[in-house]
DNA sequence: GTCTATATAGGGATAGAC
DNA sequence: GTCTATCCCTATATAGAC
């Protein structure tokens, strides 16, 4: 499927400095890329600029890359497999409600780190069709992994809520997460990202809340209290 | 503080035939692109298609606007108007939550109608100081007529909420509202807009749910039900 | 008020030297 | 592998005739 990006690699399949350093300039470039694509927005980035930011020729970048789009599909690449965390399922109710509590802690970290694909889902996202169905499958394990996480709460009885209840919170939790950082920017009140993704976890946290029964609840009102401050 | 938009002014200042065909042009050059902006993204939209489409000039469509940002404004002020609404409120518990019913089901419409802001809110709106500052006023509001709509059913018993569940609830309310049919789109489930209308509504009001007591909540369910057949 | 023609600018991408 | 130079296209916006 994938095939050769180099066209260096007849001659000597081993690798070389010249790979190395191949492999080096690309890594360059895509950081740089995700950088820049996170402060001004992927559609404001000009492929000269982070040839710029690089002190690198825009021929070379071009080199690299065949296009602007095949930057933009790598770093979906390294966001699809930072993304893919499996949660951990503990049986016991106290800690699982702390798993709910990583699990969503990551997806928001994910996305902060990759926020240039949600800032402008329907440019970056939302008119290619390969990441489209890419993007779909991904939301879907977030839910499952979500409704799998609330099904354990619900077993030990920290959780009150039917299948069809659950469906629908891991939706809304999903839809939390995924605009909450672009909501904060347009309304200007992110003052800081770090404070936005606080404030993010917290709306997204606040979704379970009314479902948990008990010292869960209890325990997740503590948690959100320690992580907003 | 608002100047004068046509030049021909001074001579005349009745509305003769001319200014009224001004007018009418103005008009359907807004429309149209409302048309195409929901449709294509705003970005995608370049003022030749909108001339195209109305069988007109460019120069001409430029003899009317000083360029595409004051298109985009004067649809944001047209939004703007249409989405102030003050949602009812009624004292009795069983018209209560039929008015956030009503209150949040206009706010969806006029986000359908005017959904190209929302598709796109960080180049729409973020870039834009003026329209990041007016759309932060429009969620205020909307956060206040959704706080007051929920402190009236708390006062007849069928809430129960701290002011401060009230408050993040209002939020997510509205992030969900914001965000649903651009959520929608990049996973490419909309299947038709108004499918997509409805499944947000349901996902909106199933926000509240967990909130009500008695008759409200099953009323709720009613409602929801009935919407999405 | 509307048209045609065009100036202008920016950015993606390529050619060919080194 | 990297650079310089440049092509080419698209889109905003303007000039000036009718």
């Amino acid at each position: 499927m994938s095939k050769a990006k180099q066209p260096a690699e007849g001659a000597a399949s081993r690798l070389d400095g010249n790979a190395l350093r191949t492999q080096r300039t690309r890594s360059r470039v895509l950081a740089q890329s995700l950088a820049l694509f996170n402060e001004l927005g992927e559609a404001h980035v000009t492929t000269g600029m982070i040839a710029d930011a690089l002190d690198m020729s825009p021929g070379n970048l071009y080199y690299h890359f065949r296009n602007k789009g095949q930057i933009i599909e790598e770093l979906f690449d390294r966001f699809e497999q930072r993304v893919d965390v499996r949660p951990r399922a503990s049986g016991r109710a106290a800690e699982a409600i702390e798993d709910l509590w990583l699990y969503l802690h990551l997806m928001l970290e994910a996305i902060g780190e990759y926020r240039f694909i949600y800032r402008n889902l329907d440019d970056v996202v939302g008119r290619n069709r390969k990441l489209r169905v890419r993007f779909a499958r991904i939301v879907d394990r977030q839910a499952g992994a979500i409704v799998a996480l609330c099904e354990s709460l619900v077993g030990s009885g920290a959780m009150q809520a039917r299948p069809a209840q659950i469906a629908t919170l891991a939706q809304n939790a999903i839809i939390v997460s995924t605009s909450w950082l672009g909501f904060a920017a347009a309304t200007g009140r992110d003052g800081g990202e770090a404070a936005a993704l606080g404030q993010g976890a917290f709306q997204v946290m606040s979704l379970f809340a009314p479902y948990l029964r008990g010292e869960a609840r209890a325990h997740l009102d503590s948690l959100i209290l320690e992580y907003i401050d």
